[in-house]
DNA sequence: GTATCAACTAACCTTTAGGTTGGCAACCTA
DNA sequence: TAGGTTGCCAACCTAAAGGTTAGTTGATAC
């Protein structure tokens, strides 16, 4: 009893996959730090200087939610003054081609 | 005179096509309202009843949004009441499997 | 003549995303 | 001892996204 029809399992199911993906890809400059972080890790300044559009604020902020997500790892090594390492991890390595590819919608749809 | 750099222009012009691919794709019903355009097109209502979650205003706002972006065709037909249907342009279809193969990332991070 | 239908629109509110500013820790150098 | 270094945190603000509720249209069925 009180058991959901199946096609509102399902509905919720993949939206909650959506959710989960459009939490790592969304946001006006994740996209941009996880390819930033492509080919190598990088140092929270240096990153400052790649991207000096995003204020300090929000750059570690996404850092830290992409943290969270399993996208990213940190590497704090204790010196000073500090320094931090960001860097992709497997999994985050594991979708960073299939994410390059998603600019080409960005292309397509530009195109006149 | 005045030039930027090579490497500014660049970023500019990626952040340009990111902007561009994250409008179409962001949103929190975004992907949810294409997928289900996916298949066929449909009539608003139907659309209503397949999302139930979504409230009324957000969805035809979402649907013109992404009309305006050339992602979603919209037909009126003269009728009382009224009948539309919405339904995917040929770009739109030609993105729509990249699209789908996404939610593998959300699939994968979910995974424990 | 009033109730119904589908597809909206308008007015308003709440929540979230993103941005600005200022400050702190702990060591090094001048 | 003053100032520079790097990576952060807290408080505050604005703008955008998303949600709620009520009303409009105009032919048709009761």
């Amino acid at each position: 009893m009180n058991e959901q029809p199946r096609t509102q399992i399902v509905a919720n199911n993949s939206q909650v996959v959506l959710k989960k993906t459009l939490d790592i890809i969304c946001g006006k400059w994740r996209l941009y730090i996880i390819f930033q972080l492509g080919t190598q890790a990088r140092r929270y300044g240096e990153l400052r200087r790649m991207i000096p559009e995003v204020s300090e604020k929000v750059l570690i902020q996404e850092l830290k939610a992409l943290a969270a997500l399993g996208m990213v790892e940190k590497k704090s090594f204790p010196e000073v003054p500090p320094r931090v390492e960001y860097g992709l991890t497997p999994k985050g390595l594991e979708v960073l081609p299939m994410l390059q590819k998603l600019t080409s919608i960005g292309e397509l749809f530009l195109k006149p």
